[in-house]
DNA sequence: ACCTGAACACCGTTCAAGT
DNA sequence: ACCTGAACACCGTTCAAGT
């Protein structure tokens, strides 16, 4: 599913790696739709797991901004893969209700979650700046994990990324 | 295709389309390879005959750029689709040699028209400076076509794109 | 509760047979 | 040169039958 996107896999495939029959697969997920919506529930719970609290006193807003890049960065470095939520909202159009409504959440938290930690970096900001920061740095991760796969050139990512972050105006009151 | 992606249309969809069978389809692009190779080819050829040329003495770089953002802006609004070569370059892994090599050359050629571009913008500037812009834009709107579909709102390109645009210091020294 | 084989209409691909 | 039907191993899905 992070190669080849939700028509990119078979229920055939996962029964061989769990080894049993892909009938049986469907034992604990009738459909497709239901198998996709688990993967990418739980991709989503363990990203924003892993992300920590946007407001934890003990890091600067710069530190949990690096750490958020960085886990873009391990997709594509040490994973070799794109962020599966990529993959699957550029085929949001083909994708069932369920399956595409999972993806919107993905986004949604991380923009929340963006969000919180740009507004403890600039707590005067306009909620609308601040929103449109956490967009445009997801949306440039994303574009950035998949421009440099398609080039086949990891470096294109920190090109693309160290470029950006001049760009966030990061840790102007707060520096420590 | 721009929908579901390579795994997501048919031979004998296109053969129904047409109106003969999807065997005769065969006879004209052997493999599915060359089938998605052609549409690739043919899109990229469009995309950048469309661009037209990047030094133009006639346009501001300022209108070249806003006029390569427009044809993103125009694939979500009036199109309602990915970018054919954002949604394979996420698929990128699962390709076919040949498609995937297409998808390079789309984005290679896409980098070499915005280079241009920053270059007429800003003759003085070091060569990896302006490639990390044109790399940076192109990554940004396709992020943005991205999550703009994912949330399946049109407005998220526009926040996106309106706070990269006052990034770019484009127009600097030939405001006119 | 969990698994399975067999069936269905689908898929890419091949090929011998038609015009 | 272009098309076709039939076949192959694949796909998601269903279902009756097993433990």
């Amino acid at each position: 599913m992070r190669d080849g996107g939700y028509h990119g896999f078979s229920f055939r495939e996962v029964a061989a790696d769990v080894g049993i029959k892909s009938a049986s697969v469907h034992h604990h997920f009738p459909a497709k739709e239901d198998l996709a919506s688990a993967v990418v529930d739980g991709y989503t719970e363990r990203f924003i797991a892993t992300l920590g609290d946007p407001a934890d006193p003990s890091q600067t807003p710069r530190a949990l901004i690096d750490r958020y890049v960085e886990l873009f960065r391990r997709a594509l470095i040490d994973e070799q893969r794109m962020c599966l939520c990529g993959l699957l909202g550029s085929e949001t159009r083909s994708l069932p209700d369920r399956v595409s409504a999972d993806t919107r959440t993905f986004f949604h938290r991380h923009i929340e979650w963006l969000s919180k930690v740009f507004r403890s970096d600039a707590p005067h900001e306009s909620q609308t700046g601040i929103e449109d920061k956490a967009m445009r740095l997801v949306a440039t991760l994303e574009g950035a994990l998949l421009v440099a796969q398609s080039l086949g050139d990891a470096d294109v990512f920190e090109r693309i990324v160290g470029s950006t972050m001049a760009t966030l105006e990061l840790g102007g009151s707060e520096l420590n």
